[in-house]
DNA sequence: ACTAAGATAGTTTTT
DNA sequence: CTATCTTAGT
């Protein structure tokens, strides 16, 4: 697809020797160097021609990389300036210059090119922006201003913006980019896409971005690969300084960044013919996140495309114990189209990893709560336990559990700091401050507080801005003066003028944190907030009180904004032990004692949107994902999966994800949760739904949960109420017919989760399991009365915690 | 211009 | 089911 690198001979390995002599000897005994393993050491010392570390997961890749950096900088082969390392996220980049820092003194704070992709792509870009048509000072646009920007362009095409979403346009458009193509590469085919004007559209959208003087994310790579390819005094100015490169994470490269990196990886001036040195980190078992345009080939064709490479695995892994790695490992050899690595550990063998399954996925939060505080009985910190879901829906179950059991835990990822409504508002009018040509900033701020400035208004402004091909705030100058406008929004928008007027002189004077307080006081912002009501209107001011005071820690407002939009994110206080719930995607790069690994099933995990778009590559991902999910337990992996779970607002039952089949049977261990199931409140009477279902029997999926029945599952224990416990808790799974409505579903399911093989296996105790006047007991609210019945809900008077409406599952007979 | 009731869709996420 | 966005009503 993308043209291999050019073809360079390797390096004769005498070509470098003679610079290193003394210094290298000296380096041998670095004390950096002590404690690697002989393929990190290779790895590490490795310095010239393009070289590729595979490490797998906990076989300390971070390490190598930046000792590699430590290397170079000690042995004298390079100065900070003349080495780029870049990685993907501001996290890893930070964490990076620390432990460089560590290791060599303060060096690093001349390091200009460690960063991310975009950081690094930004600063360069800087330094030529007149070369793609923008200026030094050029505005970094996010996604919301991208979607902004969009919808105002298709409301002037008048395209249906129903039909069309602006989001969609948004996306198709950071496709393309995310594969290097410009407006004029877009192939013909893709082109036609949005109703035929897609390729129109991008192209009047870099337009606008120009005239705005603005690039969002995808330029900052884009338009640097133009600029790359356009002038080659420039490239080669590049390429002759950078004279190593580093590259974490490579799995995760898109086509563009694999571009970039390909033309500043050509031959610069020094080197002649010589390979460059370029040093790639990966794994590619690790890569999941193919859907947002990483592309895999790229790390499986790093031998073609960089000739002669070297390829270094690290495989010994420090992390896990050995039935947990075994788990991961034959795990992922299921997958094809692998560079192949094997995991060891020298380690013991430790706990197996649990299989668990539960019936609903109620039923599987209280599983895992009670784990949890059973570790921590046992003194296990809650800092070192995690959840790791596939999707955010399912973090909502274990949030209100953990609410009810006073468990506490804290939510990784989410809305960044920096994505909050109020921290965008306030950047804009610090944007619109600092630049008052801004008027994506002016559009969003204008009306915020509101001023009574409404469609109507904004029209006219907008109107006379592009009559006059002036920006918003100098069109309300103008139209302020007019009479064109009633005479409240008149007074309103002067007023809007001569504040920003007002903060723009004041900021010549003034600290940028103190006029930030001012801005924020005066527009009237931090009163909307306090004025407001609503639960999370507290937050929200912390969270601007938290803004300005992170802006102290910089020179000027300038260098703020810069901050802000590429690299703010929320590594904010972590002070009290707390379990963390996050997603798999978030848990890549982290590690914990225990890893809870809920909702192993069919659609879920492996997630069938991604198996329908996808196909196999898509399932090969979903399965790295589990991969990588497992491979963040250190000593403690326990797996889940339930019968039933509800979406979109109805149940849908579910099978064991296919995923667990593929688990070594010696690694693991299999059981079911100890749920009440003598509650189940089976109504019999409908029994003969079932034969509704019967041409699901001979689905794959209804003889994968027979054979587990029969197997591993059935003969988990010796202990009969488990036994029944896991038949029960290992039903058939039958497919919802589409259109059930949710009592019917689940009227069925629970049906279908009685009987096995059509056997019943759960006994019913009539109609209604309990009625009114019942008493009976639970496990979280303790003895009650039943005052009230409602399908298999019941309202119940509990002595000590009041009134509460209950399933009656979860109560048993007092 | 603002508010309240209807429609709609609904992995994963960084920069 | 529920959060979010759009539309209709005041």
């Amino acid at each position: 697809m993308t043209n291999p690198i050019q073809r360079q001979p390797p390096a004769p390995p005498a070509a470098q020797a003679g610079s290193i002599s003394a210094r290298a000897r000296m380096a041998a005994g670095a004390p950096y160097l002590a404690g690697l393993n002989a393929e990190q050491r290779q790895a590490v010392e490795a310095l010239d021609g393009p070289v590729l570390v595979l490490a797998g997961a906990g076989t300390g890749k971070t390490r190598v990389l930046t000792t590699r950096i430590a290397h170079l900088l000690s042995l004298g082969r390079a100065r900070p300036g003349e080495i780029l390392a870049v990685t993907f996220t501001n996290k890893a980049a930070r964490e990076m210059k620390n432990r460089v820092g560590e290791m060599v003194g303060q060096i690093i704070e001349g390091m200009p090119w460690l960063g991310t992709f975009h950081a690094v792509g930004a600063k360069i870009l800087r330094r030529h922006a007149e070369l793609v048509g923008l200026k030094p000072d050029f505005t970094i646009l996010d996604v919301d201003d991208q979607i902004r920007l969009i919808k105002q362009q298709l409301a002037a095409e008048n395209i249906d913006e129903k039909r069309w979403p602006a989001r969609v346009l948004a996306g198709q458009i950071d496709n393309w980019k995310n594969r290097g193509l410009t407006v004029a590469q877009v192939p013909a085919g893709e082109g036609a896409a949005f109703a035929g004007r897609g390729v129109a559209l991008y192209k009047a959208y870099q337009e606008r971005l120009k005239i705005l003087n603005a690039a969002d994310f995808g330029d900052l790579l884009l338009e640097n690969i133009r600029l790359l390819r356009e002038h080659p005094a420039i490239a080669l100015q590049y390429q002759a300084r950078l004279r190593f490169m580093l590259v974490d994470e490579y799995q995760d490269t898109n086509t563009a960044q694999y571009l970039w990196l390909r033309l500043l990886a050509q031959r610069g001036g020094d080197a002649g013919d010589a390979p460059r040195n370029i040093c790639c980190v990966g794994d590619d078992d690790q890569s999941i996140y193919g859907w947002r345009g990483a592309d895999v080939d790229n790390i499986l064709r790093f031998e073609h495309d960089f000739p002669g490479a070297q390829v270094v695995r690290l495989e010994r892994n420090y992390r896990s114990t050995g039935h947990i790695l075994a788990a991961a490992s034959r795990l992922i050899a299921h997958n094809q189209g692998r560079l192949g690595k094997t995991l060891r550990t020298q380690g013991e063998d430790g706990e197996k990893v649990a299989v668990t399954s539960a019936w609903d996925s109620e039923e599987e939060a209280r599983a895992i709560g009670e784990e949890i505080e059973q570790l921590q009985r046992d003194g296990h910190d809650l800092d070192e336990m995690a959840i790791l879901v596939r999707a955010s829906f399912q973090m909502r179950e274990f949030e209100d559990r953990f609410v009810t059991l006073g468990l506490n835990y804290r939510v990784i990822g989410g809305p960044r700091f920096y994505e909050r409504a109020e921290i965008r508002d306030a950047l804009a009018y610090l944007r619109l401050v600092n630049q008052p040509a801004d008027d994506l900033a002016f559009e969003r701020i204008v009306n915020v507080p509101k001023r009574g400035l409404g469609d109507a208004t904004l029209k006219a402004l907008n109107a006379h801005a592009r009559a006059h091909g002036v920006s918003l705030m100098q069109a309300t100058r103008a139209v302020v003066e007019t009479d064109a406008l009633k005479p409240r929004p008149r007074a309103a928008l002067r007023e809007v003028v001569a504040a920003f007027a007002r903060w723009r002189a004041r900021g010549e004077t003034t600290a940028h944190a103190e006029l930030a307080e001012i801005v924020l006081e005066e527009s009237g912002y931090i009163d909307m907030w306090r004025n407001d009501r609503s639960a999370d209107a507290a937050g929200r001011l912390d969270n601007l009180k938290e803004f300005v005071r992170s802006m102290e820690e910089f020179e000027n407002l300038q260098g703020f904004l810069e901050h802000v939009s590429l690299v703010m994110d929320t590594d904010g206080g972590a002070d009290a032990q707390a379990v963390s719930i996050m997603t798999l995607h978030a848990a890549k790069g982290l590690e914990f004692d225990t890893v809870f690994l809920p909702g192993w099933e069919e659609g879920l995990l492996p997630h069938q949107r991604s198996l329908d778009d996808s196909g196999r590559a898509g399932l090969e991902e979903e399965r790295r994902l589990a991969h990588v999910g497992i491979t963040r337990a250190r000593r403690r992996a326990k797996i889940y999966f339930v019968a039933n779970r509800r979406m979109h607002g109805s149940w849908t039952s579910a099978l064991p994800s296919r995923f667990i089949d593929e688990l070594p049977p010696e690694a693991i261990d299999v059981g079911a949760t100890r749920g009440e199931f003598g509650g189940l409140g089976a109504r019999p009477g409908r029994f003969e739904r079932m034969d509704g279902f019967a041409s699901n029997y001979g689905t794959p999926g209804w003889r994968r949960a027979q054979q587990h029945g029969r197997g591993a599952f059935s003969n988990a224990t010796d202990d009969p109420e488990d036994a029944e416990a896991a038949r029960i808790a290992r039903p058939a799974r039958l497919t919802v017919p589409a259109g059930a409505s949710a009592p019917f579903a689940r009227d069925g399911l629970r049906r279908a989760a009685l009987t096995i093989d059509g056997e019943l296996v759960a006994k019913s105790t009539g109609p209604s399991a309990f009625s009114a006047g019942d008493r009976v007991f639970h496990q979280k609210f303790g003895n009650g009365n039943v005052t009230a019945v409602d399908g298999n809900k019941l309202t119940i008077q509990f002595d000590r915690a009041g009134e509460k409406r209950v399933v009656d599952s979860f109560v048993a007979r007092a």
